[in-house]
DNA sequence: GGCAAGTCTATTTTT
DNA sequence: TAGACTTGCC
C-alpha cells in the first residue's frame, strides 16, 4: 500500500504532525526538515484513512511553485485528478471565492486584476490629474499606504486624516477606490480584502464554506500578514483543524507586511498547546548545519529551536576572500569551471547574493568563460510590454469600461491618436460619466477618423470573439492591431519580441479551464496570478543564480554566498535597528540552509558601490560561524595570494567603512601602449597573459614619456615589474 | 518617429 | 558612476 509506505518513510515528530487528529496544530519546521512531505503526506493521510472529501480540504500557500509542487505530490499519492481540489497561493483561493461569489462581493462579472505595475501606472495618473508632483506625493509612498491600509482591513472611508499630507494620501486612496470600482479592476491586496469582506458581511455564504473545509492547511505560517491572518480566523475560527507550518527563523518578508508574531497568536487564538518540532534535518552536512545554527543563535527574537543531524561532518566551509569585486567574481566562476570539470553538474550549484545588482559581474565572467549560467529574477514572460500590449487588447475587447487598458493600447501601435485628444476622451469621460472608450464616439474634431478606426478595430475583434476559439482571437489581435507588424519593423529586439508572441500564442493553445468558467477572464487572471519564471534562457545544465530571497525552499549540492560584507549583507539599511538586523540574520540563514554538501561564503575587501570604491569589512555574520568550520582559502587566490598584504587592505579590519575617491584611484587610468606593433589599451585592474608568467592582474601602470611598465601579479609567482615595450603579454 | 539630452535610481519581492 | 528610462525637440 502506497499510504502505509508514506508513513513508514517518516521520523516521530513528522508522524506525529501528519496524523495530528483534533484540533488546530503548529509545525515549527526548521530548514530541510522535510516540511512538504509532511504537508502533502497529511493531505493525503486525511483522504484515504480519515475519509474526508477532496473538496473538504484547504490548502494554502505562498508562491505557485508551491502549490503546483503540493498539487503534483498529492496527485502522484492519491492517482487523482486534484483539479477540483482546494489548493493554492491565498490569492489565487481568494479569487475563487470571488469569481464564484461576485454580485455579493459588490463586483461585476468581469473584472480584471491589476498587477503591482498596473497598479502603480493607475496611482501615477491619478497623482498628475490631482496636479501633484512626485516631489509632493511619490506614488511608489502612495502604493504603499494604500496596500498598508488594506492589509490592516481599511478602506479609505474607515480613515481619519490626522495632518494635511494623510488627508491627501486618504483622498487619493478614495479616488483610486472609485477608478478601481468604475473600470471594475481589482489589486492583489483587494483580492484578500474582498473576500475577507465577503465572508465578515455575508453570513450565508461564510457559513458554507465553514461547513465545507474540515481541514485547512496553511504552508510558510511566518510569512503571513495581518489581513491574511484575520482571512484565516474567520473561514477557519470555527472548523478548529488549522495545520499550520511555519518557521519563525526563516522570515524574511516582515518588509512587505509579513508578521511572524502570526505563529505565537496563533497558539493562543487557535488554542495550540505543544506546536510540534521537526528538527531533523536531512539536506545539508553537519558543518553546514553546525554553522547556520551558530549564526541564528544571535537572534533574540525566536521561538527557539535546534536543527541537527545524522549526517556526516562533510567539508570545511570554504571562504574565500578576493580583494576586489571583480577578483571575487573570477574566482567563483574558475572554481565552478574547475568543479565542472571534475564531474559535478552545473545545474546542483548556486550563487547566491543579496541583491539584483550583483549578479551583474558574475554574469561577464560567466559570459567569458562560456560556461552556462541562468539568473532568476529581473522580467518575467506576463511581465513583458508586447505580451501587456496584447493582453490589454483583451481586456477591452471583453470590457470596453476598462480606461486603463484603453490607455495603454489606445495608441499602440501608433494611430496618432495624442495626447490632446487622450485629454479631449478624459475630459468627456469625466462630464458624461462614460468610460473612455464611449467617449470615443462623442468627440469631434481632427483625430474622430481615427478614433473610429480604433472602435471599429475593437467592434471587430470583439465580433471574432464570439465565434472563434482563444487562439484565434490571440492571434487576430496580433495581426489586426498591427502589433506584428510594429515589432517587425521594431531595430530593437525585433526577433525576441515576435518569439514572444508566437509563446503567447503557444501558451493560450495549452491552457485549459473547467466548465463554467470564462476562459478569457481565467486566462487574463492566470496571466497577472502566475506571470511565471523569469525569461532568462534555459539551458538544461546551468548554474543558478538568485537573490537569497529567491532561493528560500530551495536546496543546491553546493552554495555559492558572494558578497559578504557589513554593509552589503548585511546591508547597509539594517545595520542599525536591531530587528532589521536580525531579519538579514534569517535571510544568512537561510542562505546557508541552502547547501546539501559545499558551501562557499565569499566576500571582496573592496568594492565598486555608486561610483565609489568602499572598503568593507567582512560580514559580522561570517564571524559568527565558529573558525574551526571554516577553511580559509584565500591563499589559493587564482590571482596571486600575497594580494591582500600587497594592497594593505586596511578596510578589511576596520569597523567604518573608508571611502577612496575615485578620481585619485588609479584604477581609471587608461594608456594606449606601443606593443608588438599593435596599439592595445591597458588600465589597471586587466588580466593579461603573458608568455613565461601565465595569468595575472594590472595593478599598477607607469608612464613616464617612453618608459612604459606595468606591475602585474601573476598566478602562482607573485608580482612582476614589466617593461611594456618588450614583455610579450596579451590582454584576455 | 527618432534621436539626443536630461532625469532618476541604485535592497530584498510574491501575488 | 552607470544604466534604464523619460522628456524634448526637430
Amino acid at each position: 500500500m502506497a499510504i502505509s509506505l508514506a508513513l513508514d518513510g517518516l521520523n516521530p515528530q513528522q508522524l506525529a504532525a501528519v496524523t495530528h487528529h483534533q484540533g488546530s496544530m503548529l509545525v515549527l519546521a526548521g530548514a530541510g526538515s522535510g516540511k512538504t512531505q509532511v504537508l502533502t503526506t497529511r493531505i493525503v493521510w486525511l483522504i484515504k484513512e480519515n475519509n474526508i472529501g477532496i473538496n473538504e480540504i484547504l490548502a494554502v500557500t505562498f508562491t505557485n511553485k508551491a502549490a503546483k509542487e503540493m498539487l503534483h505530490r498529492v496527485a502522484t499519492q492519491l492517482n487523482i485528478d486534484t483539479k477540483f481540489m482546494w489548493i493554492g497561493t491565498f490569492h489565487s483561493i481568494a479569487l475563487r471565492f470571488l469569481t464564484k461569489h461576485y454580485k455579493e462581493a459588490g463586483l461585476p462579472s468581469f473584472f480584471h486584476i491589476l498587477d503591482s505595475q498596473d497598479q502603480l501606472n493607475l496611482l501615477k495618473r491619478i497623482v498628475k490629474k490631482a496636479n501633484l508632483d512626485e516631489t509632493s506625493c511619490s506614488t511608489k509612498e502612495l502604493q504603499k499606504f494604500i496596500n498598508y491600509q488594506k492589509e490592516q482591513g481599511y478602506r479609505a472611508a474607515d480613515l481619519q486624516a490626522n495632518n494635511l499630507r494623510h488627508e491627501m494620501s486618504i483622498n487619493l486612496y478614495r479616488e483610486y477606490e472609485t477608478i478601481c470600482n468604475n473600470d471594475g479592476l481589482v489589486d492583489f491586496t483587494e483580492l484578500l480584502l474582498r473576500s475577507y469582506e465577503l465572508f465578515s458581511t455575508n453570513q450565508n455564504i461564510l457559513n458554507l464554506y465553514t461547513k465545507q473545509f474540515k481541514h485547512i492547511l496553511i504552508d510558510e505560517f511566518q510569512d503571513t500578514n495581518q489581513l491574511q491572518y484575520k482571512w484565516l480566523q474567520l473561514i477557519g475560527g470555527k472548523c478548529l483543524n488549522v495545520f499550520a507550518v511555519g518557521d519563525d527563523d526563516q522570515s524574511i518578508y516582515s518588509f512587505r507586511g509579513a508578521k511572524a508574531l502570526n505563529m505565537q497568536a496563533f497558539l493562543q487564538d487557535f488554542n495550540v498547546k505543544q506546536p510540534i518540532r521537526l528538527e531533523q534535518n536531512y539536506r545539508s552536512t553537519s558543518n553546514i548545519l553546525n554553522a547556520a545554527n551558530a549564526v541564528i543563535d544571535n537572534n533574540c527574537n525566536r521561538i527557539g529551536k535546534k536543527l541537527w543531524t545524522t549526517k556526516n561532518d562533510g567539508n570545511k566551509i570554504k571562504l574565500y576572500e578576493g580583494y576586489t569585486e571583480e577578483d571575487e567574481a573570477y574566482f567563483v566562476v574558475d572554481e565552478i569551471k574547475s568543479l565542472y570539470q571534475s564531474g559535478l553538474k552545473l545545474s546542483s550549484i548556486a550563487i547566491l547574493y543579496r541583491s539584483n545588482a550583483q549578479s551583474r559581474i558574475l554574469e561577464h565572467f560567466f559570459y567569458t568563460q562560456g560556461l552556462a549560467y541562468r539568473v532568476y529574477g529581473g522580467l518575467r514572460f506576463f511581465d513583458r510590454q508586447e505580451i501587456k500590449h496584447v493582453l490589454a487588447y483583451l481586456r477591452l475587447i471583453k470590457n470596453t469600461s476598462d480606461n486603463e487598458a484603453f490607455l495603454r493600447i489606445v495608441n499602440v501601435p501608433a494611430r496618432k491618436i495624442g495626447a490632446k485628444t487622450i485629454e479631449g476622451l478624459q475630459t468627456i469621460a469625466a462630464t458624461e460619466n462614460v468610460s473612455l472608450f464611449a467617449a470615443c464616439k462623442m468627440l469631434d474634431g481632427k483625430a474622430q477618423n481615427c478614433l473610429l478606426q480604433f472602435t471599429n478595430l475593437i467592434h471587430t475583434l470583439q465580433q471574432q470573439c464570439m465565434n472563434q476559439n482563444l487562439t484565434q482571437i490571440i492571434n487576430s489581435i496580433i495581426e489586426l492591431s498591427g502589433l506584428r507588424q510594429m515589432y517587425l519593423e521594431d531595430k530593437k529586439n525585433s526577433i525576441e519580441r515576435l518569439d514572444n508572441l508566437n509563446e503567447l500564442v503557444n501558451a493560450v493553445t495549452n491552457f485549459k479551464v473547467e466548465d463554467g468558467q470564462d476562459l478569457v477572464a481565467t486566462f487574463l487572471a492566470h496571466a497577472v496570478l502566475e506571470s511565471g519564471d523569469g525569461q532568462a534562457q534555459k539551458y538544461d545544465d546551468s548554474v543558478q543564480l538568485m537573490t537569497v530571497h529567491a532561493a528560500k525552499g530551495l536546496e543546491f549540492d553546493t552554495v555559492f554566498v558572494v558578497g559578504l560584507e557589513d554593509g552589503l549583507f548585511p546591508h547597509e539599511n539594517c545595520l542599525n535597528q536591531e530587528n532589521d538586523l536580525e531579519e538579514e540574520r534569517r535571510l544568512m540563514y537561510v542562505a546557508i540552509t541552502r547547501a546539501k554538501s559545499e558551501l562557499y561564503i565569499i566576500r571582496a575587501c573592496s568594492r565598486l558601490i555608486w561610483g565609489k570604491r568602499i572598503s568593507a569589512p567582512i560580514s559580522r555574520f561570517v564571524n559568527e560561524i565558529p573558525g574551526e568550520l571554516i577553511n580559509n582559502i584565500s591563499g589559493i587566490s587564482k590571482i596571486g595570494k600575497n594580494n591582500l598584504e600587497e594592497f594593505n587592505l586596511s578596510g578589511a579590519n576596520s569597523n567604518n567603512w573608508i571611502s577612496e575617491d575615485r578620481t585619485t584611484n588609479v584604477e581609471t587610468k587608461i594608456s594606449r601602449i606601443q606593443l608588438n606593433d599593435q596599439d592595445i589599451f591597458l588600465k589597471i585592474g586587466d588580466m593579461v597573459e603573458h608568455v613565461k608568467f601565465g595569468k595575472g592582474k594590472i595593478l599598477n601602470l607607469n608612464i613616464d614619456g617612453s618608459k612604459k611598465t606595468a606591475e602585474i601579479f601573476f598566478i602562482g609567482i607573485g608580482k612582476k615589474v614589466l617593461d611594456l615595450t618588450i614583455a610579450k603579454i596579451e590582454k584576455i
